[in-house]
DNA sequence: GCAATGTGCAGCTTCCAGGTTGCATGTCGG
DNA sequence: CCGACATGCAACCTGGAAGCTGCACATTGC
């Protein structure tokens, strides 16, 4: 009920709540892995240190980090742990951006009609 | 030229100079600038602290932070300094967001197309 | 069963981000 | 000129992030 008053406290959530994958995206390392990831389907760990410099535990951990962000979850299978990107949260942190944009180009409009009044 | 191989590099370019962007809107209190900046245009350094629990010096480096990122840039007048939004560097955030998830469908379509045959 | 491979867990450094305090500087109003 | 306000600068503290090493555990293949 009542969507209209919901809609702006919803903004702001959503906003809030994108900042822990902003955070995780924000290492380069883990960008690497999430496009790698992304480009790759699922890979195991030992495959996704080969191309780095860093060491495997390195790696776990950074995995990790964007599993607790929500952008990446493991299958297990076997004696390999394999990873895949999730697409949900960073859609969401998509549209926390698109809804950044969209107010500065509201504040915009607001500016310009300020100043011809 | 040969643009059908240049564009995959052009798009790791552009991941990789988008980590710093991330990083910047990685913490709570910043984003919560950059969204204030967004609704509120140009406002000075006390304004933006009066919201907040923490110290003016804090939003300060803060401010930096994201001026560093190419997110806000300040103008100063007299002996006030205003921060205002810098929208640029955040729609470049916004597609390197984009190319992820196209990249993802992508990956999606090959995979399928792979289990069909 | 045994060796090889893939991973998990714990402990340990190092470094920087986030935050504060204290004081110096510049600028506006009268 | 002087007080009030807005900011700049520097030193300092603390917690956690990022990385490594070393060892233990599970799984596969022969």
């Amino acid at each position: 009920m009542s969507p209209r008053t919901e809609r702006p406290r919803r903004k702001a959530a959503t906003l809030s709540a994108s900042a822990p994958v902003f955070a995780a995206l924000g290492d380069a390392t883990r960008l690497r892995l999430v496009a790698t990831l992304c480009a790759g389907g699922a890979l195991s760990i030992a495959q996704l240190t080969a191309g780095t410099t860093i060491t495997r535990q390195a790696v776990t951990k950074h995995l990790q980090v964007l599993a607790d962000a929500g952008l990446v979850h493991d299958l297990r299978q076997g004696r390999e742990r394999l990873w895949e990107f999730t697409p949900a949260r960073l859609d969401e942190a998509r549209q926390a951006l698109d809804a950044i944009s969209a107010q500065w180009g509201e504040a915009l409009v607001r500016l310009q009609r300020f100043v011809e009044s």
